[in-house]
DNA sequence: TAAATAAAAGACAAAAAACTCTTTTATTAT
DNA sequence: ATAATAAAAGAGTTTTTTGTCTTTTATTTA
């Protein structure tokens, strides 16, 4: 298990695509994205929809309809994804999972724990999800299993 | 989800609470720690089972058994109670959880993890199993829910 | 307006994680 | 030796996550 659900790394990895793939201003559809992240399809249908209705991505039905981004949600950052997937419990949680304790009674690993957060926090809030294009066109980098 | 599987954290909670209740050489049984720590006290069981194969705490059965650590096991560092349980995939996997990626042809984030897993890899090699019996004794910390 | 297209929605199914309950085995003390 | 104790082991159930399949709704083009 990594830092994210699986879930989340299916939406994270569809954004990275859909960005990459509709910059020009056209659409991509789900057996194209799916395919081109190593996805299940249909699991990942659900994922988008959720995106969908949380602003994340737009969507169009019909012929040459698909999955697209405006400029402005290009430039939102990644952590956007992550909250609208997995919640905010990575950023405002805890390692140990308590619920009762607080700055003065804390977990022994508090904090420790205050540091790694605030670390993947930074890292989801200066990353967004436009950043990236330029390398995925160039086939530097990659995001199929 | 935190960043450690719920078995994780009660793992964790734990080696906390047995290292702080037999450093005097005692021991504590399973439904003393599973009250102490909040936990289920036959799914605690388990756990335990496996982290004594592992070596990482010592039992005994019959009266006056229980469960114990000895000096060794105690400046442990905490990373070997993750990987026991949850496995290295925190230290050495990736958020993308991708597999055939490479330096070379990474996924967009790879970078950004390495950064991530080896704060997360180098607070719990930094962090030993009894670093916080001060702080338990003292009532400063707690392990319950 | 009809046919084709593609996302949205709904209903399941499989796998993994989390948790419960019972029986067995080892140890100790009487 | 026997009874009491406490962990180990085994056999489940429940819940959550992940994944599949089918039907419906919206949009476009002919
Ligand atoms: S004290 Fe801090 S790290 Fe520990 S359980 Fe509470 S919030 Fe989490
Ligand atoms: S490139 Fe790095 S971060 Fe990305 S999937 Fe591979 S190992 Fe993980």
């Amino acid at each position: 298990m990594g830092i994210f659900s699986k879930t989340c790394e299916y939406a994270i990895r569809s954004v990275f695509f859909i960005a990459h793939r509709t910059e020009n201003g056209s659409r991509v559809g789900i057996k194209e994205i799916a395919t081109g992240i190593s996805s299940p399809e249909h699991f990942l249908a659900k994922i988008l929809q959720d995106l969908s209705k949380k602003g994340i991505v737009k969507s169009v039905k019909g012929p040459h309809g698909g999955f697209y981004m405006d400029e402005s949600t290009l430039q939102r950052p990644l952590a956007d994804v992550v909250e609208a997937i997995d919640g905010n419990g990575l950023f405002t949680g805890c390692g140990l999972g308590l619920v009762s304790c607080s700055e003065s009674k804390p977990c022994p690993l508090h904090n420790e724990f205050k540091v790694i957060r605030k670390n993947i926090h930074e890292m989801l809030l200066k990353t967004t999800i436009k950043e990236f294009n330029g390398d995925l066109n160039l086939g530097v980098t990659n995001l199929k299993k």
